[in-house]
DNA sequence: TCTCTGCCTAGAGGA
């Protein structure tokens, strides 16, 4: 028997205290009459971190009245909860580990970076991969981080041999009583990193391989004991319990641990035992040991607790973290069983961090809770809600030359959030109880004839003609994407509010914590002699002391008075970081910065980096000095936030940070790129798009507002203002100027003041109805939404945009926006390729000669969309010559901002 | 009731 429910009450049986202790919860989320359930034996430790209100699922319950769970049940708290394996195994080490490693992260050190290429090796050779090949390559790929921690290549290829060499003498020890050959991998018996999801259990995790069925885990540090470390068996056997999908019986009944370093020292100096492997026996024990653990770390996520470190009986004085622990224990005044050293921060400051601490946990648990969707919601509606493509036809699979496997598929062309570059969950249809891994998206969509065409590697994909290729680690039969959850955005928040806040010295933040105003030098020099605003916006900047603001609305120049700032900071011969929440705007940046004749060093990934500034982006792989030299040497380092909580870029400081599009950015998200400099500049727009927050309003309000909003609002003497406007007309640009910027936007001349479609060469504006020659219009077609698509209004935009053709107009100077993304998909199906047309949020940020704009809602305009006036005034301001408003005009009417647009338009 | 970008993912080790 299976129950599942919120926990109503939890309570001692009277007799047996510490035996047995009675749960109550309410099924059928609530609704229902409170069930107990007797839970037995160890499950009394689960029940005593349950709190009334918690969610807990029970399985394989013993009839009776009450319900009993003993040792052949399983219980699970808050199986909403993924909890990761990696840290089950700190937490079984010490609690508080597991608590400081997310908010510190792990730093830049050679033991972390040898280890990973070991394991890449590794993986490599259960591939098949020539040893002495595998090494050089992973080497070679890790040159940045080596040459920022000062090792060369050659002492790192010896050193990581040696563990290969161990790993090699193991395999051939394993496969000799067999037939005496050479170790090669039989495809049935071997598996390397699989990713592995349980939805019974709510654990994730990767495992390095996995032998005959049972998990296999190397381990690069010492291991001076006979005995396999407790925490490593804690790994192997959570691995273990993934396998047989939470079904301990089916569990695999031995792991073996591998130490790869021991075999190193023990082959030269004592020339003893060669196997560096440990077997251990995988017991119902062990495996109920790994549930718990688990559990605990659910229920104090859930109650968002601070571990102390008194649950575990680790020692403190053998502990690597105590100094850090300690530490931090002092900082925020907590209790930790190493002890506190040093003074408490200002309580505002423990305030801050605690608030920030609880909206980035939330933000978590909402990215978590789409990974139940995995298998909560059947795959139809995951195709629907565009998490997941759906009906994957498998046509064809090459092994590469590094191992690593291209499954190629045809697609049914459906939509999905699913990009190329991404990292993604490829299945043969059940990514949760099939086969599945995780996969790199190389190519998605584009013309069946395109993916023939240009195979580099000369791959003959004509007789397949796949529109979607991936690469993963094992083979499988495509069927399936889904969109992988990652929580990387989050942790990397939380390393932010540590170096940010916890680990700098208290006069840093004065700013931070209006303590003090800014302060700003005196600069005598003018940089921007035919634009006072944005003169005067970069004098500011670069007078400031502590931070400065410049606050951009649409079309002022805020690219080119950033590049202009950036250009007399590295005059000045300051280091410049530039940062921003998206890699477009980054790019933006970096291009115009590269105009001026500075040259920048542009940080991230390969997909991430657009084409035109790729040239300048820093291959990790290469030479260790060289790779390590142009990044310490840069000018100018541009990198994304997320891309500046790094562990290569958390070991950079500059002297100035410069932010653009900050008003889309979180305050941790900020002080990711500020906490690496000694002085900031946020360049953005409190009045455009905030910052995406998944968790709800309530929880996430903390985040959604902005640093730079704050920091406006507190010191506005600290910002400029740019007020000449270089894109809309001054119809168009009216009515945005008076309603969200005090009438403060004016045109830069009067040809932008004054233009209209009919100066575009090719248009004949004669051909044109007259409500469109006019620089601002409304039309009501009359239609009915049915839900996020209104067929009617796409209808009406089809036939303007076909007027605006008919009469000359280019097809790139027509641009389509809708709020909802099923209205842009019913209007790209009526309109030509070459016409774009985006949700207002992808609009962000670029404009065109001619816009329509969609706002699908009938009778009445509820609809959270509507509620923010900042998403209107960006899809307002992108049009430069001619705005056409396409909605109904009742629905619009009933709110006062949108009725006096509709007064503007008509 | 809906908008949605980052980050290769997790896990790599230190006595």
């Amino acid at each position: 028997m299976h129950l599942r429910g919120p926990v109503a009450s939890i309570s001692d049986v009277e007799d047996t205290p510490g035996d047995r202790r009675t749960v109550t919860i309410r099924p059928d989320k609530g609704r229902s009459d409170p069930v107990a359930v007797d839970l037995l034996g160890k499950w009394t430790e689960t029940a005593a971190v349950l709190d009334p209100g918690m969610e807990v699922a029970f399985y394989d319950l013993e009839d009776g009245d009450p319900w009993l769970a003993d040792r052949s049940a399983t219980v699970v708290v808050e199986p909403d909860v993924v909890v990761d394996v990696t840290d089950i195994r700190e937490w079984v080490q010490c609690p508080r580990q597991y608590y400081l490693d997310k908010l510190t992260g792990t730093p830049l050190a050679y033991p972390v970076v040898k280890g990973t290429i070991v394991h890449e090796v590794f993986g490599d050779l259960l591939r098949g991969i020539d040893s002495e090949a595998a090494v050089e390559r992973r080497v070679h790929e890790a040159g940045l981080e080596l040459g920022l921690l000062d090792k060369d290549a050659a002492t790192v290829r010896d050193d990581v041999s040696d563990h290969a060499r161990a790993i090699e003498g193991w395999l051939a020890q394993g496969s000799l009583p067999d037939g005496g050959q050479q170790f090669a991998p039989a495809e049935s018996e071997w598996r390397s990193e699989i990713t592995l999801i349980d939805e019974r259990l709510s654990i994730k995790g990767r495992a390095d391989a996995v032998r005959r069925g049972a998990p296999v885990e190397l381990k690069t540090g010492k291991n001076t004991r006979r005995e396999p470390r407790f925490e490593d068996k804690i790994q192997a056997t959570a691995y273990a319990l993934l396998l047989s999908g939470g079904d301990r019986e089916a569990a695999p009944d031995t792991g073996t641990l591998l130490y790869t370093k021991n075999a190193a020292v023990e082959r030269t100096e004592i020339g003893g035992d060669l196997s560096p492997a440990k077997d251990f026996s995988i017991g119902d024990g062990l495996m109920r040991f790994v549930i718990r653990a688990r559990n605990e770390i659910a229920a104090m996520e859930a109650q968002r607790a601070i571990p102390t470190g008194e649950e575990a009986d680790a020692t403190c004085e053998y502990c690597f973290e105590q100094d850090t622990c300690m530490a931090l224990a002092g900082r925020l005044d907590q209790h930790s069983k190493a002890g506190a050293v040093g003074k408490a921060l200002p309580s505002a400051e423990r305030e801050y961090v605690d608030e920030f601490y609880d909206a980035i946990e939330a933000e978590r648990h909402a990215i978590h809770s789409s990974f139940t969707d995995l298998w909560e919601q059947s795959a139809d509606d995951r195709a629907d809600a565009d998490r997941a493509l759906v009906d994957l036809d498998p046509c064809g699979r090459t092994q590469r030359d590094d191992g690593r496997w291209e499954l190629r598929a045809r697609s049914t062309g459906a939509i999905s959030k699913i990009r190329e570059g991404d990292i993604v969950l490829a299945s043969d249809g059940d990514p949760v109880g099939g086969s599945a891994e995780l996969a790199r998206v190389e190519r998605l969509g584009g013309s069946p004839a395109d993916a023939s065409g240009e195979d580099a590697d000369g791959t003959d994909a004509s007789e397949d003609a796949a529109d979607v290729i991936v690469t993963t680690d094992e083979p499988l039969d495509l069927c399936r994407l889904d969109i992988y959850p990652s929580d990387i955005g989050v942790d990397r928040m939380l390393t932010a509010i540590h170096d940010a806040v916890l680990a700098r010295p208290p006069e840093r933040k004065d700013v931070l914590f209006e303590r003090r105003a800014p302060s700003f030098e005196d600069v005598d020099a003018t940089f921007v002699p035919n634009n006072d605003a944005q003169d005067r916006a970069v004098r500011r900047a670069v007078a400031a002391e502590d931070c400065a603001l410049i606050h951009g609305p649409p079309g002022t120049g805020k690219t080119y008075t950033l590049a202009r700032l950036v250009d007399a900071l590295v005059e000045r011969g300051e280091r410049v970081l530039v940062s921003a929440f998206t890699n477009r705007a980054v790019d933006t940046a970096v291009e115009a910065i590269r105009e001026r004749g500075v040259s920048v060093v542009r940080m991230g990934t390969e997909s991430g980096v657009s084409e035109p500034v790729a040239d300048c982006r820093l291959d990790p792989a290469g030479d260790p000095d060289e790779r390590a030299a142009t990044l310490r040497e840069a000018d100018v380092i541009a990198a994304t936030t997320a891309t500046c909580g790094s562990r290569v870029m958390r070991e950079q400081s500059v002297d100035v940070a410069v932010i653009d599009e900050a008003g889309q950015l979180t305050e941790p998200g900020a002080l990711a790129a500020i906490a690496l400099a000694d002085r900031f500049v946020l360049v953005g727009d409190h009045h455009q798009l905030p910052p995406v927050v998944q968790s709800d309003p309530d929880a996430g309000a903390t985040l959604s507002r902005s640093l730079f909003e704050r920091l406006i609002d507190t010191y506005p003497e600290a910002g400029v203002m740019l007020t000449k406007q270089y894109r809309m007309a001054q119809r168009i640009q009216a009515f945005p100027s008076r309603e969200f910027y005090d009438g403060r936007l004016r045109p830069a001349d009067g040809e932008t003041a004054a233009q209209q479609i009919a100066d575009l060469a090719s248009v004949d504006a004669a051909a044109l109805p007259a409500h469109l020659r006019r620089r601002v219009a409304f039309v009501d077609p009359d239609g009915d939404d049915e839900g996020a698509v209104n067929p009617r209004e796409a209808d009406t935009v089809e036939e303007i945009v076909a007027a605006y053709r008919a009469a000359g107009v280019p097809d790139e100077s027509i641009g389509v926006i809708a709020p909802y993304r099923a209205q842009v998909a019913a209007i790209e199906r009526r309109v030509p390729e070459s016409i774009t047309v985006d949700t207002v949020d992808r609009f962000q940020g670029s404009s065109r000669e001619v816009i329509v704009l969609s706002f699908v809602g009938t009778g009445s305009l509820d609809g959270p969309i509507f509620e923010d006036y900042r998403r209107v005034n960006v899809a307002l301001t992108r049009a430069k010559k001619a705005l056409v408003l396409v909605g109904d005009r009742e629905a619009l009417e009933s709110d006062p901002v949108y009725a006096r647009l509709v007064e503007w338009a008509d």
